[in-house]
DNA sequence: GAGTTTGAAACT
DNA sequence: CAGTTTCAAACTC
C-alpha cells in the first residue's frame, strides 16, 4: 500500500490531484479551496508526506470509484466510499486510531470536523451511520496529513491505553461512542499519561471531572466542543453524543450567559499573519488570550495562566499580578534582564526559577511583542513545560517548499510540537479570517475585552475554529452549533 | 500516589 | 457586580 501510495506521490502533479480531490468531496468552492491549500500546505512537509499522499490517493481512489461504479450511485455515496478508503489508510497506518481521528483531528482541522460533524449530528435519516463515519473519517484524514506529528507520542498513549479497536471517532460514531466503557480510568493514570503525552496538546484532551459531569466549562472536552471520548476519566458524563440534547442545551444555557463561552480564548488578528508574510519585521500581536488572566500567585509562568499556557503573552486585557509571562509580559517587557532576580525575591519557587531560566531565549526577539510565534511553535521541555520563544523563524528539518498563502506560516509549521496544536488550528483559524473576517472587538458579558474575529458561529464560517477550554483549545467543537447566525 | 495550589467558572 | 464557592488542572512532595 506505502509503495502504491508513494508512486503516487510522486506524480508531479498531485496537488492538481488534491485540487479535483478536494472540489470532488466539498464541491464548495471555498471549501473545496481551504481544504486544498491544507493540503498544499501539509504537502510540503517531508513529516507530512504521508497524509498527502493519503489525500492523493483519496483522489484516485475516488476516481476508480465512479469509474468503477457506473451505476447509479450519487456521487456523495462515491464521496463517502472514497473517502473511507482513504480513512482506510490510516487504519492500516494505526489500528486503533480512535484518538488520532477522534482529537487530533478535530484539533487540527477544526473546522472541517465541526463542518462535517454538523452535518453528520443534524443528519437524522438512515445515513446518519454514513455520515458519521464520513466526517470522522475526512477529519482523520485531514489531520492526518496535516499533523502527523502531531498525534505521535499522545495517541499512541491514548490508543494503548484505550485497548480497544473502535477505530473511530467517538463523538462522530455514536456506535464506539454507545461502547465506551463508562468505567473511568484512574485520574492518577490519566494525568500521568497526559503529562507523558505533552499538555499542550490541546484539543486531544481527557478530561477527569467527577462532579461537574463534563457539562460545565471546567470540563476541557466540553469546553473544548468535543464530546467526551474513551480515554476520559471521568465520572457521570454526560457530554456524550447519546446525550446530545443535554450538552447542546447546557451549551446553549451556558452561551446565554457568556455568548464567548465557547469562543476560542486564544485569538489572533487577522491581518497578523499578512503583515508578518509581508514583512518579518513587523511585530503583530499576533495572538492573544481574549480575556487575558487574572493571575494571582503565579506570576504568569505556570499553566495554570491561561496566557502562558496558551503560549501568548498576557496583555492589557490581563489583571495579573506579577506578571512574568515569559512569552510576553503584561507591561509588554519581555525576558529581561532582572527576570531571576526578580523570580527569586517572589514567592515563585525553586521550580519557578527554573522555569524563568527555561524561558530565557538564547536570543531575545529583536521585536518586544513575542507573540509572532504561534503557540504549535513552542517547543516542550521534557517535563512538558513550555518553552519560551526561540528563533521565530527557524526552521525545522521537516519543511520544505511551500506554495499558497501557507508560504507565509512556513516557519510556523515545520517548528510544529508534537504537542501543540493550536498552530494549526491557528493557521486554519487564520485561512478562515483571512478568508473571510475582520476582527471586531467589543467586550464580554464580563466587560472583558474580547475579539468577535473568532466568535462567528462555525456555521457561518465553517472553517473557522472554535472551542476554549483551559488548555485553550482553538478546536473546533464538535457539538453542533448552537448559535443562530446572522 | 496523595495532597496542595491555582485560577477559571459558577454561584450567591 | 463583587464576593464566595466549586471545580478540575497544574503542580509539589
Amino acid at each position: 500500500m506505502m509503495d502504491n501510495v508513494k508512486k503516487k506521490s510522486d506524480t508531479p502533479d498531485w496537488e492538481t490531484l488534491i485540487a479535483a480531490t478536494t472540489e470532488l468531496i466539498y464541491g464548495s468552492p471555498r471549501e473545496s479551496e481551504a481544504f486544498s491549500c491544507l493540503l498544499k500546505k501539509t504537502s510540503n512537509s517531508e513529516a507530512r508526506l504521508r497524509g498527502s499522499i493519503t489525500a492523493t490517493s483519496v483522489a484516485v481512489t475516488n476516481t476508480d470509484v465512479v469509474n468503477n461504479e457506473s451505476e447509479s450511485v450519487d456521487a456523495l455515496s462515491i464521496l463517502h466510499r472514497g473517502v473511507r478508503r482513504r480513512c482506510l489508510d490510516f487504519e492500516v497506518k494505526g489500528n486503533n486510531q480512535q484518538t488520532l481521528g477522534e482529537s487530533s483531528s478535530s484539533c487540527v482541522v477544526p473546522s472541517i470536523g465541526l463542518h462535517l460533524n454538523t452535518i453528520a449530528m443534524s443528519s437524522k435519516d438512515k445515513n446518519v451511520a454514513n455520515e458519521y463515519s464520513f466526517s470522522g473519517n475526512i477529519k482523520v484524514g485531514v489531520q492526518s496529513s496535516l499533523t502527523p506529528v502531531l498525534h505521535s507520542q499522545h495517541d499512541i498513549v491514548r490508543e494503548n491505553e484505550s485497548g480497544k479497536d473502535s477505530g473511530q471517532i467517538i463523538e462522530v460514531v455514536p456506535k464506539s461512542l454507545a461502547s465506551v466503557d463508562l468505567t473511568p480510568i484512574s485520574p492518577k493514570k490519566k494525568r500521568r499519561k497526559s503529562e507523558q503525552s505533552g499538555e499542550g496538546d490541546s484539543s486531544c484532551k481527557r478530561c477527569n471531572c467527577k462532579k461537574s459531569k463534563c457539562l460545565k466549562l471546567y470540563c476541557e472536552c466540553f469546553a473544548a466542543g468535543f464530546y467526551c471520548i474513551e480515554p476520559c476519566s471521568c465520572i457521570n458524563c454526560f457530554n456524550k453524543p447519546i446525550h446530545k440534547d443535554v450538552v447542546l442545551a447546557t451549551r446553549k444555557q451556558i452561551e446565554s450567559r457568556n455568548p464567548l463561552a465557547f469562543a476560542p480564548k486564544v485569538i489572533r488578528n487577522s491581518d497578523s499573519i499578512i503583515e508578518v508574510g509581508e514583512d518579518a519585521s513587523k511585530t503583530p500581536a499576533s495572538a492573544r488570550h481574549k480575556r487575558g488572566c487574572n493571575c494571582k500567585k503565579s506570576n504568569c509562568l505556570k499553566k495554570y495562566c491561561e496566557c502562558y499556557q496558551g503560549g501568548v503573552g498576557c496583555s492589557i486585557n490581563c489583571r495579573c499580578e506579577g506578571c512574568k509571562n515569559a512569552f510576553g509580559r503584561k507591561d509588554g517587557s519581555l525576558f529581561e534582564q532582572d527576570e531571576e532576580n526578580e523570580t527569586s525575591g517572589t514567592p515563585g519557587t525553586k521550580k519557578t526559577q527554573q522555569n524563568v531560566e527555561l524561558f530565557k531565549p538564547a536570543a531575545p526577539p529583536s521585536t518586544p511583542i513575542p507573540f509572532r510565534q504561534p503557540l504549535a511553535q513552542l517547543p516542550i521541555s521534557s517535563n512538558n513545560r513550555l518553552l519560551p520563544p526561540q528563533s521565530h523563524f527557524h526552521h525545522g528539518a521537516i519543511g520544505s517548499s511551500s506554495s499558497g498563502i501557507y508560504n507565509i506560516r512556513k516557519p510556523d509549521m515545520s517548528l510544529l510540537s508534537h504537542s501543540r496544536i493550536e498552530t494549526i488550528t491557528e493557521d486554519i483559524d487564520d485561512m478562515s479570517e483571512n478568508l473571510i473576517h475582520s476582527p471586531i472587538t467589543t467586550l464580554s458579558p464580563n466587560s472583558k475585552r474580547v475579539s468577535l474575529s473568532h466568535l462567528d458561529s462555525p456555521e457561518s464560517t465553517p472553517w473557522r475554529r472554535n472551542g476554549g477550554g483551559r488548555n485553550l483549545i482553538r478546536s473546533f467543537p464538535t457539538f453542533p452549533s448552537l448559535t443562530p447566525h446572522h
